[in-house]
DNA sequence: GTCATTTATCATGC
DNA sequence: GCATGATAAATGAC
């Protein structure tokens, strides 16, 4: 079965080096006022993003991408649990 | 407390264990024989995870750390890869 | 929105 | 001391 190769946004062998936003991890503050209002809703609606942004120092952008990214990391969490207790 | 419960249990799983010999063989095999395009699809990961005796979700780390490590230096892998390459001809020819 | 990735960083093994 | 597996930001396809 050969893969065709269409998700991958690109060959492995690129030779395009996109400029890309260098990763900065959140500092311990910031985890943990996303971390309380995830808890109250995993969806954050436009409001409370801009306001958290601000309050964060981030980009709402940035926000949002962590909702998504923490959303996906819960399903994941959810799915190991499972394959924990249920052995495959 | 719910929090620190999960972070504790991801704590836990961060632990981190190598895989056995075997395990890397077969991950290294299809590395080097899809060198081209090392993307193996959902079904070839449950197989691999299966035959790895880990977690799909292990099989995509290996691949995407393998992926960047590679490219990032491919000269430091360039044994490897003849060790492989060599391998699956021998496979092939039998 | 999800989700498979890329990339850097983290934590551990040895 | 780096090798290696897992996780955390960031991107892009759909």
């Amino acid at each position: 079965v050969f893969p065709t190769n269409t998700h991958p946004a690109s060959c492995f062998f690129e030779g395009a080096p996109r400029t890309r936003k260098k990763r900065c991890p959140y500092s311990k503050f910031q985890i943990r006022e996303l971390e309380r209002e995830f808890f109250f809703n995993v969806y954050i609606n436009k409001e409370k993003r801009l306001q958290l942004s601000r309050m964060l120092n981030l980009t709402d952008r940035q926000v949002k991408i962590w909702f998504q990214n923490r959303r996906m990391k819960e399903k994941k969490l959810s799915r190991d649990r499972l394959q924990y207790f249920s052995g495959n | 407390a719910v929090m620190i419960l999960r972070s504790r249990f991801l704590d836990a799983r961060r632990k981190r264990r190598n895989f056995n010999k075997q395990a890397t063989e077969i991950l290294n095999e299809y590395f080097y024989s899809h060198l081209s395009n090392p993307y193996p699809s959902e079904e070839a990961k449950e197989e691999l995870a299966k035959k790895c005796g880990i977690t799909v979700s292990q099989v995509s780390n290996w691949f995407g750390n393998k992926r960047i490590r590679y490219k990032k230096n491919i000269g430091k892998f360039q044994e490897e890869a003849n060790i492989y390459a060599a391998k699956t001809a021998v496979t092939a020819t039998n």
